[in-house]
DNA sequence: GCATATAATATGTATATACATCTTACTTGG
DNA sequence: CCAAGTAAGATGTATATACATATTATATGC
């Protein structure tokens, strides 16, 4: 029988797995406490800031355009997007296509998106110095590369 | 007023998005699609293959240093591992501390991993040719330094 | 040895997320 | 123009995951 290593010290805290997912999800984890705890005194978490800050950027847009930006089944924004209706964040009014949800901010969103901004540029700022820039931009290009094979293989 | 952008095709498909948390998210979601796909067969979620994998490797871990090696929370693993014993794959006794709870695999949850292995290899395989070897090497090294360096953060 | 502090896990609750399926609206072949 | 097909989103259901708090067991100061 092997020795149960339960009690050894021995075990290296952060062992690379052989999975380059559990290895890409573990990561985002991490990161994510990091960038939910900044956010923490906001009263928003990363995820819904991640939103309000893709609907800063687009101006308006439809829930299915925003998932394929996003990489998100359009059925799961259904109910992320309603959290920030509740909130009074963003607003939806139908498409030409009345099939459709057009979405934007509201002005409590985008005053919801500036304020929370700076704590935002704190936890990317604190990431990229321990990380190192030329980390982050070369970590930055890799994922990107690796979204897009992944969506085609 | 902007013209809205709903209509125009000229939107690139990914977006380089500015966050790095949201990168990492969007990455981990599309690469968990692709192999809980690859695994769809074998009747597992890559997320329960990922615990079955650690398992198989270490042979016997408390939970909460099971947590620790995946960074997650020891309170999310209880129902992970609720699961997977539900479905017989790992089985747990009390440690010599009577508070901690020590897993390991059963039989059935080694021949599960065992099966679900071919998938799970094709799946990586597939990621590693797509990414290509140079790229996938240096995305390892970069996700457990992000990982590391967050958790100091 | 006890009161208190702390550690390991369990439970309540909330969000994130996917997929299957349903509904409604558009599209298209005839 | 209609029937059949398809596309956009909503809803049911399940898993993943976190944090706050509760429970139980261990550790520790006196």
């Amino acid at each position: 029988m092997l020795k149960t290593e339960t009690e050894s010290a021995a075990r290296s805290p952060l062992p690379l797995l052989a999975c380059t997912c559990a290895n890409l999800r573990r990561a985002a984890r991490v990161v994510t406490r990091l960038y939910t705890r900044a956010l923490q005194s906001d009263g928003i978490e990363i995820t819904q800031f991640t939103l309000l800050m893709a609907l800063d950027q687009v101006g308006e847009i439809s829930q299915g355009e925003l998932g394929e930006i996003l990489a998100l089944d359009s059925t799961s924004l259904t109910r992320m997007l309603k959290l920030l209706k509740d909130h009074g964040w963003v607003q939806a009014k139908e498409g030409e296509d009345r099939r459709m949800r057009i979405f934007r901010l509201t002005k409590a969103g985008r005053e919801k998106f500036q304020q929370s901004l700076r704590h935002w540029k704190q936890a990317q700022e604190r990431l990229r110095t321990a990380l190192g820039a030329k980390s982050t931009g070369e970590l930055s290009v890799l994922l990107a590369e690796i979204t897009r094979v992944s969506q085609e293989a």
